[in-house]
DNA sequence: AAAAAACGTAGACAAATATCTATAAAATCA
DNA sequence: TGATTTTATAGATATTTGTCTACGTTTTTT
């Protein structure tokens, strides 16, 4: 059975036939590490559903450093919301950190999608809902809490990030310097 | 014209008689400045569409700080979704900063409206996707600028947040003491 | 297998931010 | 109006975090 289905089937209930039309909607593609899926100044012209891989998402600062926004891996969705959702070039880079399958729709088969197919509907909706309380959390703790309790955090709630990227990319996605992180570990390892 | 219907309609198209079933399924509360929509503990049974006055959202943390996590005034949703989709006890407290009114619905209700309406469904999908776009934009800010281009960005989108609430809770929200922001904006002035 | 690139850590120092105390002005309350 | 609370700022100092350079290890590429 497609990984797509069982995916779906976590957040609504959908039928065969439903997901054959859902699944026509979208195009597979391959994406080998370090390839993009997204480049700054682009329009996102997709939602990727990853299937198999890991990609990262970035903003790159008027200095060049690069400033992790977003991990991704199988059953993530990758983009960029607000340049699909309203055509505007994107200021985030979007590559591949490991060799990737991705399934591709556009913003037009989204529309068509909402349209047609409730179990559609239903999904966006949990997802963005599920989203919201996410990046609600995230904030929360970037704004409460010292590096040191951040990154307890990630490594206890996202342990398959920590597996798969390295730290100078998790420190990134903290809002922390390499060094610094490795400091912070320094400093847990010891008690 | 009631002020929902107005709201609605930025966002969906709705029929007059919808609105009154859609309308039918809230009711009006007013609270006082300083009262409370939710306290930490409680689970969060409504989401609050404000109608008038100014809240805010925050975490208090161990040392008994608060961390200002969201701030609201007139068409905004307050909530913590998570405490109200999950049924978990909130660790949030949402009070009133300006005398409110505001219109409640239910998790009920809400889940009835989403059978019934499919302009709720519009509006429901279209909030969290333009919230999905916002929490992004500041986390991006959050992680990858300084304190002074983070409160010029903050004056620059949210300049009817800057005339409602002080310094202190502006500071909170941008994750910086007070003093801090008391020095950025000095050395702003500066130039 | 050799070369190159990426990664993690370390130390010295700089910069940013927090903490604490104090004070004065402004807003609110009684 | 007078008293109280809230708000904004300031200075001195401590802490956290960033910057930079260096080095050894691991991983990747050729």
């Amino acid at each position: 059975m497609h990984p797509l289905f069982h995916y779906i089937n976590k957040y609504t209930i959908i039928s065969e036939d439903d997901f054959k039309v859902f699944l026509g909607h979208f195009t597979q593609k391959k994406i080998r590490k370090k390839h993009f899926l997204l480049e700054e100044g682009e329009i996102a012209k997709h939602m990727a559903f990853i299937v198999k891989g890991a990609m990262r998402q970035y903003y790159i600062d008027e200095k060049g450093v690069e400033h992790i926004v977003n991990l991704y891996v199988e059953n993530y969705w990758a983009v960029d919301r607000e340049s699909f959702v309203f055509c505007t070039p994107s200021i985030y880079t979007i590559d591949a950190w490991e060799n990737c399958e991705v399934l591709l729709i556009s913003r037009e088969n989204t529309l068509k999608l909402r349209n047609q197919c409730r179990a559609f509907n239903e999904l966006l909706l949990t997802l963005d809902e599920l989203n919201t309380i996410a990046t609600q959390k995230r904030i929360t703790y970037s704004i409460s809490f010292t590096a040191e309790i951040r990154y307890k955090h990630f490594v206890d709630n996202y342990p398959y990030f920590v597996d798969r990227f390295p730290q100078h990319i998790i420190a990134s996605y903290l809002g922390i310097t390499k060094d610094t992180l490795s400091r912070v570990r320094k400093k847990i390892l010891k008690k």
